[in-house]
DNA sequence: TGAGTCAATCGAAGCGTTTCGATAGCCGCC
DNA sequence: GGCGGCTATCGAAACGCTTCGATTGACTCA
């Protein structure tokens, strides 16, 4: 491994000039700067991370705190990891990866030992035990998610109760006027997940605004639980003729059992979902208000970096949804 | 951020003493071990990463290769990364992720900036970019999948021929005469993914050892490609009786097509499936060969730690798949 | 012409560990 | 009673970088 002082040595210079040459954190005249650089080049030297972190107590590394339940949509998980290291990857970032399971004390391990330069962290929830510890590390954190009290930590999110008037609105417009919400899992409401209940309250809020008759179910994502749902509204309220789905999981097979059940989509019932359409996968081409992970990511890791430069604004981001046209929902009257 | 100098003083005692308590690589009183472990804790010191990078050359980093295509099954991949950071734990190593679309400039800055002691290396296809690499690289790899030719890499895989070899037996013992694979979209058999064609060759055989009249389908996971592979099948061979689903992503649409065109599992059409059981979401539970994800991880992880510890012997681990019996096979005769 | 300014560079200290050799004390033994 | 061999410990060097202060010229301006 070649070090910094063969640079040095290769283009008669010092070592900490080679070190300007690097950050340009001082001025270097051009032709120094050539030299260096070619003899960088020829020599394929790489700054050693560690060695560097010690120097200046900055590690490059983003730790990306994820969690390690079963019951979230790994799909959409996983375009959140990967969002995360291209964007940090932008900033010259890497990330560590860390699972929640270790719990707080992993979180004290690594920022302690000086792992990581900031923390993001995934899938917030209300009161998340995660919080407190964030809050007396002595380094930023940014959240994806929204707990009851963000005090002094940075948040991003998708506005999710925006996102569920417009999903009412949408059905609304087109002139349904019995609509249900099939939600999250019973369990993640339980939990407070500060998303769910958000949504639900914009659900509540625009259907009573539009006057709409309203229903809605909490839902696990397997067989069983679906169809037991789908029975439940579609007897209980047989005038149902449309339906917000906010439930990545179960979306594939509420549409299946719809199906199986002889309700065409459109034509018999409406179907606004949340959440990444899969257009492609699907019979009909829904109409969908996408999560915007590579913007959320991207804000996240810029509110990192702007922390770790000082400029320290601990705000909460919530993101306009968008809705994406499809054909799932049909007029009215 | 307490250093090992403040701890030494602490317990009265020099730093080198408190390093090797840590270490335990020199014998150390047991009063001695006991003061300084109580000064450790009292000072809640923690060891900065960087400066014992720097000084032993070990990061205690596993980097950790994921691909960044979109044709692949999230789940399966997500399991396998958190996986990977919980094994890795358990060796008291960290995980840094890195996306394969940095390319292998990417993984010769890591390995060159000393970032990471060892690679694992997901979905490595027949003839990958990255082996030649990684084999130049002065740190150790693991390989998940198997290339053409590993040549001094240590790799992980189910032995997908025999997977291959099962399934077809298990259509064959319950009297099936006429099966057809479904397989991955064709794009992964271009792209000469050796795992598919591991599969593909292992149900050949076996087709053929067992007399069986066999098709094979490579199918794209969405909608259309699935109908469409189904139409084909089954006017072409009406007497089509067993499928054999090599496809995680499609599996969901493939039975719920099946069902639309009135074909019943087991009734009328047999399935096995290769990749996790995801039982508790059918109608039916599936006879599956379950990707050993945990398994392969473990120990892809241990070779990784026995490179870095010397015993050094790459070699090409091939897991015995288990098949995990549902109730989609039926009798025939 | 001499003081002041500025750009470019150097040298040395310091970051927090690990590790190597040295040493001090102790024990047992001939 | 001196010597070899342990065990437990220490001190110092080394790891490869960043950064601070100092230095050297060259240039400006009164």
């Amino acid at each position: 491994m070649v070090s910094i002082s063969e640079v040095a040595k290769d283009a008669g210079v010092s070592a900490s000039t080679v070190s300007y040459v690097l950050s340009g954190k001082r001025s270097i005249s051009a032709e120094t700067q050539r030299r260096v650089e070619t003899s960088i080049r020829r020599l394929g030297y790489r700054p050693h991370a560690g060695a560097r972190a010690l120097a200046s107590s900055r590690t490059n590394v983003l730790a990306l705190v994820m969690p390690l339940r079963t019951d979230i949509h790994m799909p959409a998980m996983m375009r959140f990891v990967t969002s995360v290291v291209t964007a940090a990857r932008e900033h010259d970032y890497d990330v560590l990866l860390l699972t929640s399971d270790e719990g707080p004390a992993g979180l004290r391990r690594v920022a302690d030992s000086a792992m990581a330069d900031a923390f993001l962290v995934m899938e917030v929830e209300s009161d998340d035990p995660r919080i407190p510890v964030l809050r007396e590390l002595s380094r930023p954190s940014v959240l994806i998610g929204v707990p009851d009290d963000p005090g002094g930590l940075a948040c991003v999110d998708l506005d999710f109760a925006a996102a569920a008037r417009r999903c009412v609105a949408e059905l609304a417009e087109a002139g349904h006027q019995d609509i249900a919400l099939i939600g999250s899992p019973p369990v993640v409401y339980e939990r407070g997940t500060s998303f769910a209940q958000r949504f639900l309250r914009g659900y509540d809020d625009a259907t009573r605004e539009h006057g709409l008759r309203a229903a809605t179910r909490a839902c696990a994502p397997d067989y069983d639980a679906v169809g037991e749902c789908l029975e439940d509204l579609l007897t209980e309220r047989p005038e149902l003729t449309g339906l917000v789905v906010h439930n990545e999981a179960a979306l594939g097979t509420v549409l299946a059992e719809l199906r199986n059940r002889g309700r065409k989509v459109p034509e018999d019932i409406s179907v606004v979902a949340v959440g990444q359409d899969a257009a492609a996968h699907r019979e009909v081409p829904l109409t969908t208000i996408p999560l915007p992970t590579e913007d959320m990511v991207r804000i996240a890791v810029e509110l990192s970096m702007r922390a770790l430069n000082g400029s320290n604004t601990p705000e909460t981001r919530l993101l306009r949804p968008q809705i994406s046209p499809g054909e799932s929902v049909a007029q009215r009257r």
